[in-house]
DNA sequence: CGCGTTCTTGACTGCTTTCAAAGATGGTGG
DNA sequence: CCACCATCTTTGAAAGCAGTCAAGAACGCG
């Protein structure tokens, strides 16, 4: 709320990744140390690393995993946030790592001995598979309403990990062509939806800050589950 | 062709890892170890693991990861074939995993010191990934002839790997019912679709064994490139 | 041969796209 | 401080792809 105040010092991907798996103060160090090679990435830009890294780590931004056709269309297969990790290997077809925001990356730390970050990455991955699966059934089994507000609680939820979130609020700073590219429909479409929710009183969004009115009502119609209420549970039996 | 004559006794999940990586002996004798223990699981039926297992790999038959809805709808987000891994952790909500046709499932292996196996292992999961980025990609933008095609060259590839295929044929032991829930369409839609395929001689289907007229047409009118062709080089490069 | 599952067909509905153009919005330079 | 431009959002009308509902045909299995 107020511009001046920061609560912490400590990077949204720290916040993340600590959330995922209690970390040491050795994973912590080799986090501060990696995060001093941050490299910026500017909006609509393509994500690379040096060739040296295999895996990177966001810091801070909105990134995106998209596939384009030859004649324009485009996907968007998943969405990368404050903490986590991805591949650059691979990619065999046209499959690309695109700046939506200006973005600030790193290479992944090495793990170390520290159980924790190792355990906290591989939490990371665990979850990121589980995103590809819900994005698959979103868009194979809801229609345009559920689509959009099925991935804005999960993407409230991913945020709320890395601390980024404001209660049922948080910055979305995406354009709506950009959400139909997500969603697999048009930008007209995505329009005419999110009128629909805001006239039903289900969001607000202005400013680049979006606020689901009653998140619970709505994850109760969607089948909508946390993805880390299980995991969580998990991380805490180590 | 002849029905009485088998090329080797290797199963086919063998012959996909091998395509993988170059395994040494002592891994296919872990894996001839764990076939020990491979255990049937009947069409329909949910497919588990022993609780000292969290990985398992399919040695025969068609399995699948299910989304459930609680109003019957159901999307499949992931085939599982011969020589797939699967993980059985995670799913915190509703993502099953479901024998499609009759299915063999042991535990995976211990890698052990076999590097060879270790890499096959790896590059399944960035295989796996793929298909899934693939598989949202598909759903989101492409429409349905697009989609059957689309799925039936990836595959056609995925079994050319285990060996199961037959030129530009292979069995196909699926209802178009389940091709529905993995395409995001109906069933009426689907079958409205393969005979709008068979009619243009796209394909022909019968007898549970499907053919691909022309696949490499089929691939350049869908950007279609085998997931394989990148990956076999990095692998070769080890 | 009989029954259940799977496939096929028709008519109608509807969600989403397409095409086109008019408003906002925000940042930049004069 | 305002004009200006590019980008983004909004709106309308029409067309299309896929879904729904229902019923009959074909298939495969015991």
């Amino acid at each position: 709320m107020t511009p001046a105040f920061r609560p912490t010092d400590i990077s949204p991907a720290v916040t993340r990744l600590s959330a995922l798996a209690p970390i040491g103060s050795e994973g912590l160090a080799a986090l501060d140390e990696v995060q001093r090679q941050r490299r910026k990435v500017a909006a609509h830009r393509e994500v690379t690393l040096g060739s040296g890294n295999r895996v990177g780590l966001v810091l801070s931004g909105w990134a995106a995993r998209v596939r384009h056709w030859s004649d324009g269309r485009r996907q968007i297969m998943h969405v990368l946030l404050a903490g986590d990790l991805f591949d650059m290997e691979q990619a065999p077809d046209s499959v690309s790592t695109i700046a939506l925001t200006p973005v600030e990356i790193c290479p992944m730390p090495q793990v170390g001995a520290d159980e924790g970050l190792a355990a906290a990455f591989a939490q990371s991955r665990v979850l990121e598979r589980l995103y590809l699966f819900r994005h698959i059934a979103r868009l194979g089994r809801l229609n345009a309403v559920d689509r959009l507000t099925d991935w804005l609680l999960e993407t409230r939820d991913r945020l709320a990990l890395a601390g980024l979130t404001n209660g049922n609020g948080f910055g979305l700073p995406l354009t709506q062509e950009t959400l139909a590219d997500l969603l697999g429909l048009t930008s007209v479409h995505v329009n005419r939806t999110l009128q629909l929710l805001r006239r039903d009183n289900v969001l607000e969004w202005s400013g680049g800050a979006l606020r689901l009115i009653d998140p619970v009502a709505l994850a109760r119609h969607l089948d909508y589950q946390p993805a880390h209420a299980g995991t969580r549970q998990r991380v805490s039996g180590f």
